[in-house]
DNA sequence: AATGAATGAGATTTCATTCAT
DNA sequence: CATGAATGAAATCTCATTCAT
């Protein structure tokens, strides 16, 4: 007969994604046992069974909490200053984080939770929403740009949105495989791309 | 069944890697079971093991021939034509391959060996050579192109290979997150960065 | 059940050993699966796996038992009462166990140990040790005996403790061999052979 | 179509058989594997299983082979002499099996026949007959050299003889575990014994 | 709410044996 | 008689989850 705030609750539950997290990072999602993200989070599996009905719910947590950031992150970018040159910004949104050696541990369950996708239907439907939200929330943000004169009419404002959240995923993996990865190089190629997209009477990105 | 030729045995491996690419392409390489690739192979575990150790051998052996049929793809989109234009020939072999829905199985495992390589050494030696072999290729033959001037001379010839390889690896994983994707904006995006980095005296894409 | 004494988890410990000891004495140690310790047991198998991280460690802790036994047994003969006498009351240790029916079945498994020690290291270390421990002993209060006398000079006493211990052994194996075994006979034997070995001034065996 | 001499036959049989004791004993009886003797024997496993109908059958023909050679040991040393001294001759025979080190390799799988004793009926039996067989000649040995005074009237030949026979096991049991062990010491001890039990008119040992 | 021992289905792998060639 | 690929029952061990305390 407990009696305990909302927030010490609320607090638990982050502890023990942020010790799913560490074992996830670390072996995978499927080497993980849950035994060890009992150890990692210093608590009992029944404590755990309390705050979460089944592995896989741990795992659609934290799906779920990645897509709340990223989504944040293209957010955030966007809002932060003109439409003309939100693109640029979320370039460097993108680039940033891949410079975060924080996030690392994140992005490499991210590359997890893809595959996992395939096969869990709770997990992809979280997956495709951390594509779909950013891409739509890009691409309205491009097509105000366009509007604008920013980028030029006949550019397809989506596939624009979804290529550079591709190369940004792309990336991502690159990142796990390349010990000498280095995001620098990749932010001029981008640029080379809005530039080549950029309409007549305004430049796509403001420096 | 005694003393059968090298050509059945390698016929019998073979076999046995279709049922395995089926079985985890539909599940998940760690859903899958032993069982399951018994089943779709018609075989019996005895017999399975007689060609494969262990079930991780058997991602290796598919992650091998992944990383085999990705090189030659390169390289022969290289080899068809003069170095100047090789990049376009590059860009034509990926987007047709993500058009190709025979390929799909198998991209589909691809990501699955992506998380993999995170935590088996063998398959991240094998996963990584499949990115570093085709960057090499690629920045060899863009080399060659800036050399005959098709590629301006200040650009990073190594940066264009690993972006258009990761361009080309987040539209896989797109593909399986969007069931409307079409390879084909995507082309015209790769153009225009292909000309933004074409040389003043020859065109990066000859048409 | 949670949060239970120590008490309780050597009990439980203890039932598994009991158990297995009564599966590798009916139908040798290979022979013994899991299973058949399960059902003895009454437990699960992950029950038993919480208590011993393999089959090997089972067989490796029934023969540390032994071996304690077997320790025990000689250094309490040895103490009962004085070193001229040990070597008497060790003989009678040994013959008393042989006509012992409820240790039947544990040297059954001991016979099941020699054979494992060699091709395991593990219970080959302590099938040495439960070998040359009360070798030593033996030995020892041997020692004290020839120089109070009681043994000749003349006398090797460490070869007197292994014979004593091998002619042990060797009747072990022939009480399964030979339904009639009766150990009586060999008491006479041995008191020929430790009256032979005994000194000039005192007798080697107290009656 | 065959038609091979019983020679050949007999030949393949010895081969198989060899292969299988040197595999018993450097793994054990069940640590071995079928493929194991395969290899060893450089046959297939058709060929061997046209030789002996199952692994059972191949322990039992190397328990047989062992029953045969100890019978001829014993016999041959009874017989090599006058029944008053054949206890000697024995002792003899039985300490330089013992420092036999080409015999070495086939006591350590006798020491696994004795495990394997207790759950194969059919390796019992033999194992059985290899102790009844050489105790029921030796005590006949014996009783001869009581009829004819060597021994002391009073003896329990049979017991006698069980009684070396065990020492003898015993002390195979320590060369595998004391890796300086030596028989010579144990000579003098059964030499002892054998006094004691000497009649009064002819000594049991002829030097 | 927390504990952690227990559960038991199920995973991977082994291996004695067979039989088509 | 020989070959060796195939078989498949069975062995060991794992691990997500439960529930009595």
């Amino acid at each position: 007969m407990p009696k305990v705030s909302q927030q010490y609750l609320d607090g638990r539950r982050s502890e023990i994604l942020d010790a799913a997290i560490a074992c996830f990072s670390r072996d995978g999602l499927h080497r993980t046992t849950m035994k060890d993200i009992v150890r990692e989070s210093q608590l009992s599996p029944g404590a755990i069974y309390n705050y979460f009905k089944s592995k896989e719910e741990i795992i659609e947590a934290i799906a779920e909490r990645r897509q709340e950031k990223e989504g944040e992150l293209i957010f955030e970018a966007i809002q932060r200053g003109p439409a003309a040159s939100a693109l640029t910004r979320v370039r460097d949104a993108f680039l940033d984080e891949l410079g975060n050696p924080k996030e690392r541990l994140r992005r490499r369950v991210s590359v997890q939770l893809w595959a996992e996708a395939q096969r869990s239907t709770g997990v992809r439907k979280i997956v495709r929403r951390s594509f779909e939200e950013p891409r739509k929330l890009l691409t309205e943000a491009l097509l105000d740009a366009q509007k604008s004169g920013a980028i030029a009419r006949w550019a397809d404002v989506d596939a624009i949105a979804c290529f550079v959240i591709a190369a940004f995923h792309g990336l991502v993996l690159q990142q796990e495989w390349d010990s000498d990865f280095s995001p620098e190089p990749h932010k001029l190629l981008l640029d080379l791309l809005l530039k080549a997209v950029a309409g007549k009477h305004q430049p796509a990105m403001a420096e």
